[in-house]
DNA sequence: CCACATGTTCATTT
DNA sequence: AAAATGAACATGTG
């Protein structure tokens, strides 16, 4: 479930369980999907070793290490983390294993998931040409952006080269929650929508992540709970499904408006 | 068998 | 050049 808000809980997560263990080895699963590296080069690197923080960025997971390497996972389209003991599951890719007997396990059925060790964070951000992460952006540099963009808001939203971290669900929620339909043309938004688009986009992010991303157990406000076939916008109406820059699109029809 | 899935990247077309 | 479109990747579910 990996938008900018599962990271965050993964990194929580991973804050809570291993951080400051002595590492015993690492075992990768499957090699593909480590970039720009070896699991012989990987296991070297961290054996010995401790992790001593993290920190996410967009929907990257930066994690570092004790000897200035940097562990990066991206969780593509399923991936998450898993500590544990004895109770593996078939599609962990790579696993840490620490001294006290513990496992952290880069669980991903799909295999979207990518694993990078680098030594230059700033570099790595620079190289994927990510924007500035959604949480952290001003509304000076928001508004810049989707003045001088002339295609439709719903793509521009999701590309990590513009802004980090937001996904095909949370675009929809931050859409419909500033009424916004998705098809609007971003320079034809007036100040007063892009500020409230800035506004909800981070509202909605710290909400889900308040919510622990636990879709169905957002507040009966959110669309996300009621995105679904025959789903009904929480003020009643049905919701309409396009293809908006490739991905499956919901948004209601009175409340969001094309102009 | 088919369509679809919380993501990214690349090629092609407009 | 920018924007839009479609496919590919791997693997599961309905």
């Amino acid at each position: 479930m990996p938008e900018l808000p599962s990271v965050e809980i993964f990194k929580k997560y991973f804050d809570s369980t291993s951080l400051n263990k002595e590492i015993d080895n690492v075992e990768v699963q499957n090699p593909e999907i480590l970039i720009n590296t070896t699991p012989e080069f990987l296991n070297n690197k961290l054996e010995g070793h401790e992790f001593k923080g993290s920190w996410r960025y967009g929907k990257y997971l930066f994690i570092d290490l004790d000897n200035s390497y940097y562990l990066v996972l991206h969780f593509g389209m399923n991936g998450y983390l898993k500590y544990f003991q004895e109770d593996s599951s078939p599609y962990i890719r790579l696993q840490v294993e620490f001294t006290n007997g513990y496992k952290l396990g880069f669980d991903d059925i799909r295999k979207f998931g990518k694993a990078w060790l680098i030594s230059d964070p700033i570099k790595f951000i620079q190289e994927k040409n990510l924007g500035p992460d959604a949480l952290e952006i001003n509304f000076k540099s928001f508004k810049t952006l989707f003045k001088k963009k002339t295609g439709q808001i719903k793509p521009i939203l999701m590309n990590q080269n513009f802004i980090a971290g937001i996904g095909n669900l949370y675009a929809d929620e931050i859409l419909y929650q500033s009424r916004i339909h998705p098809l609007s043309k971003a320079n034809k938004l007036d100040k007063a929508k892009l500020y409230k688009l800035f506004q909800e986009m981070q509202w909605v992010l710290n909400k889900a992540i308040e919510y622990q991303d636990k879709i169905d157990s957002l507040p009966s406000s959110f669309l996300l709970p009621h995105r679904n076939l025959n789903g009904k916008c929480p003020k009643g109406e049905a919701l309409n499904i396009i293809k908006v820059g490739g991905r499956t699109t919901y948004f209601c029809p009175e409340r969001q408006k094309l102009f």
